[in-house]
DNA sequence: TCTGTCGCTGAGAGCGCGCTGAGAAGACTG
DNA sequence: CAGTCTTCTCAGCGCGCTCTCAGCGACAGA
């Protein structure tokens, strides 16, 4: 799930950051109205958070330029408390839901779900392979009822892999949706799915991760 | 526990925001009854604090519409002294309870606290994990039987923490509910985790507050 | 069997996360 | 106003996580 923050203020566009990547979100910043155009434009993002008082360019017409050039990605729009701005004019302009600083950060998230939700299907509350388990909310994994640690970026390698089941994924793909870049050395990922393999399928005697040579990952629906 | 207050008169909500952090809640204010509404919709409260006469929508209809959508949120109203309207009106559209201005703010608190309580089912009137307590309405926190002595910041956190038992809590989520602010230096919540553990692990050689690297902290429900 | 490529793994370096002590600022109390 | 308590910031430090690298084994094609 990739997001973009258009958001000026450094310290309210680091907390965002820092917050939603916590959530599992990979999240791109964008610093004034051009930025965020720019980025909107060309990112493929899943939803876009956009405050309406930017530099350069305000949000309002951020947004009314995409939905101009047919760009439809939901957009949660940021206003300033009771400025001069009129939340209503954001969604006549095509937003697709607002918040009001101060805002809540559980709202955002929950609001950014819902929008995800919207028009992405329902995703299951828990992910299954056989006898193994992956609860993203609750950031657990178990198999046979015995919990495994992960490490954060084990975890959202075994997350990606997960609700891909069965599929056969790529390096390159991984390193776009785990890691957030594609330019670096793909043995990164071997060696996390060698980690992953000593943790989830070793100590049960499974193979569940399997090697596709040439080709990248599959990790079987039935748990190995 | 966070609380929503729809209430027009800016005074009044600032003294009542106040007065309620004070004792430990997380406020946020609503200044009419469709903004009250769209943030009782989608906030994730505890308990929500509604004036009856409000500009746009009067509280009695934001009342009827949250439990035409089936949002059983306890709401507790606020009238003027002989108004028009009639309180019995506003326990029969489905509020918990009810004050007439002019209140005692004393009096508010008390019945804040007796509608949280009530949700027993859900909400038992002590939290426990393993023989560590905590009793939110007489303030108190007991390990093995020995009272422990808390400030009010260090008890709000515990009682978020023990409220969410076994589950990783992310920094973001312990500022949004314990500070009612999720833009600040996630380090405070580190040094806070660090005064608790003092107080209610290290003195018994117990772990039940424990850190997942890279996503948040977890309270063992079985006390460590 | 030989050879080149692909993938796996152990070792280790770097760094960022989380913990802590010190102390400043503010609230409260006597 | 002094003394105490609480909250929060800051800087330093140690360790766990992440990633790189080199060596080696597995595999496929000739």
């Amino acid at each position: 799930m990739r997001v973009l923050v258009v958001e000026d203020e450094r310290r309210m566009a680091a907390a965002l950051q820092r917050g939603l990547q916590a959530e599992g979100f990979a999240v791109d910043l964008a610093h004034d109205g051009e930025e965020g155009l720019h980025a909107a434009r060309h990112g493929d993002y899943d939803v876009v958070v956009l405050d309406i008082m930017l530099p350069r360019l305000s949000g309002y017409n951020v947004c009314k330029r995409l939905r101009a050039e047919e760009n439809w990605v939901p957009i949660l729009m940021l206003s300033a408390k009771d400025g001069e701005y009129d939340m209503a004019d954001g969604l006549d302009l095509g937003a697709d839901d607002y918040l009001t600083k101060p805002f809540s950060y559980v709202v955002l998230v929950a609001r950014l779900r819902a929008l995800l939700r919207r028009d992405a299907g329902r995703r299951p509350a828990v992910l299954l392979a056989g006898d193994l388990s992956l609860d993203p909310a609750r950031r657990r994994v178990e198999r046979d009822g015995a919990a495994i640690e992960l490490t954060p970026r084990e975890f959202a390698l075994l997350e990606y892999l997960l609700r891909r089941r069965d599929e056969v994924v790529s390096k390159s793909e991984i390193l776009e949706h785990v890691w957030d870049t594609f330019d670096t050395d793909p043995n990164v990922v071997e060696v996390y799915v060698g980690y992953l393999r000593r943790k989830i399928d070793a100590p049960f005697g499974r193979n569940a991760l399997q090697t596709v040579r040439g080709a990248g990952y599959r990790l079987a629906g039935d748990g190995g």
